[in-house]
DNA sequence: CAAAACCGTAACAAATCGGTAACACTAACT
DNA sequence: AGTTAGTGTTACCGATTTGTTACGGTTTTG
C-alpha cells in the first residue's frame, strides 16, 4: 500500500487530511513541524509528501529544498493559504511538483495525489529478473530456476535496492541510508558482510562476481553483462 | 534540448504559447486539432505535452486517454477555460499530470512545465563522449567501442574532472584541489603519474596525446581535435 | 651554450580498502 | 530455558591503489 506523508501544523487541517487519505486507502504518516517532517521523509521513504508551507522550525520551502538536496525523488505537493503567482513559482522552482492553494477541495487534492502515484506505480515493477533468478517483491521470494532461495530480511532489502538501482554506482552512504535506515549507525563493514552472504547465494562464482560488482572506494553496483 | 508539444486550436493562444516556450529555450511542436496532436505525440515523442481540452475532432480528455493507452509516459498539462472541480478531477483521472485553468499566468505554466522536465531530467544519465570512448558517470564506467576499460578511482575522478572542464587550461593547483581535495597535501608529481596511467588507457599513442595535453609550467588540458 | 626547470615514466614503498572468518549479541521460536 | 537464525563488529590477509623518488630527456632561461 502506498504511503503518504502529511506535514501540517494546524491540528484541524491535519486531522481532516489524515482521515481523507486514510479513507482513500493510503497509509498515512504525519508530522506537525518541519524538522519532524524532514526526518520522517528521510526515514519512512513515503511515496508522496503533502507539505504545508507555514510550519514551525523549518518552513515548507526549505524542506522541499532539503529533500531535493538529499536526492530523494518522491513527489511533493505544496499546500498553502498563499495564492500569489510568485509563491507558486518559487515553490515549483525549489522542487515542488504541484501546488494547491487553500481553500482547496479535498477531492481535487486526492485526484492530484492519485495522478502522481499512478505515474510512479506505472514505472514500478514487482519482479526483477537476473541470470536464472527472479526476485518477486510482493511475495518476498527469490527463485532460482523455480527453486526458492532463502534470503534473510536484510539480504532481501539490499538485493531489492540493488536491483531497483541496477546499473547505477551506489556509494556506501547511499546504501546505508536506503537499506539500514537514515538514522541507523552501523559500520560500513556491515555492507561488505551482507554482500559476501548475498554473493554466496546468487553468484555462480562468488570470487568473480557477475552481478554485484565492487567499486573500490565507492561502494557497489548491480550489473548484468 | 527538450521538446514540448502544444495542442491548441485557438491561433492567438497557440501563437502566444509557442513564442513563450520557444523563448524559454524549448523546441516547440504544435498541432491545432486532436487528431494531428495525437499523431504528433506518437511521432515526435515530446518531453512534455500542453493540451487544450476543447479541440476539433478529438477532445483533450480523449487524447489524454489515448496517449496513456499507448503507454506513452510523457507528462501532460491540461489547459482549459473550464475551472470546475469535476473537470479537473476528470482530467487527472484520465491521466493528465497537471491542470491549468484559463486565464492562467504564462510564468506559472512555464514553472510547472519546468518542474516536470526537471523530474524527467533527474532520472537521465549523464555521459561524456570523446574519440571512441564513453564515460558514464552514473555507472562509473568507461567504455571503448562498447568494451569496458578499467579505471582506478583516482583515474576516474581525474578524467571526470578533465571532461567537465573540457577545453579549459587547468593549473596543477586547480587539479589538486578538485581531484585530490583541498586539504590533501601531495606532491604535484602525483598528477603526472596519474596522467601517465590515464594516457596509457585512453590515448591511441600515449607519447603523442590527442586528448590530455600537457601545458608546460601550467598543468593540463583536455581537448579533442 | 650551460644551467635550471620541467615533465614522462619506471620502480619501489606505503597506505588503503575489501573479502572473509570468527565471535558476540539479540530476538524469535521450541 | 535452550536453540537457532540474523546481523553487527573486529581482526587479519591479500590485492589494489597511490604517493614518492629517481633518472633521463626536453624545454626554458640567464
Amino acid at each position: 500500500m502506498e504511503t503518504v506523508l502529511i506535514i501540517e501544523d494546524d491540528p484541524t487541517m491535519l486531522r481532516g487530511l489524515q482521515d481523507n487519505f486514510a479513507f482513500a486507502g493510503y497509509t498515512v504518516i504525519t508530522a506537525t513541524d518541519g524538522e519532524a517532517g524532514l526526518n520522517a521523509a528521510l526515514d519512512a521513504n513515503p511515496d508522496l509528501i503533502i507539505l504545508d508551507i507555514m510550519l514551525p522550525k523549518i518552513n515548507g520551502y526549505e524542506i522541499c529544498r532539503l529533500i531535493r538536496k538529499e536526492n530523494l525523488d518522491m513527489p511533493v505537493i505544496m499546500l498553502t493559504a498563499k495564492g500569489e503567482e510568485s509563491d507558486i513559482i518559487l515553490g515549483l522552482n525549489l522542487g515542488a511538483d504541484d501546488y494547491v492553494t487553500k481553500p482547496f477541495s479535498i477531492k481535487e487534492l486526492l485526484a492530484r495525489s492519485a495522478a502522481f502515484l499512478r505515474r510512479k506505480r506505472h514505472t514500478q515493477t514487482n519482479t526483477y529478473e537476473f541470470g536464472n533468478f527472479t526476485l518477486d517483491i510482493d511475495s518476498r521470494k527469490l527463485m532460482r530456476d523455480g527453486q526458492p532461495v532463502k534470503l534473510s530480511p536484510k539480504e532481501f532489502k539490499f538485493l531489492h535496492f540493488l536491483l531497483e538501482k541496477q546499473g547505477k554506482a551506489l556509494t556506501r552512504d547511499e546504501i546505508l541510508n536506503a537499506v539500514w535506515g537514515y538514522n541507523n549507525f552501523v559500520t560500513h563493514r556491515s555492507i561488505d558482510r551482507c554482500v559476501t552472504t548475498l554473493r554466496n547465494k546468487i553468484e555462480p562464482d562468488p570470487q568473480n562476481p557477475i552481478f554485484i560488482h565492487t567499486l573500490r572506494q565507492i561502494g557497489y553496483k548491480f550489473e548484468q553483462v
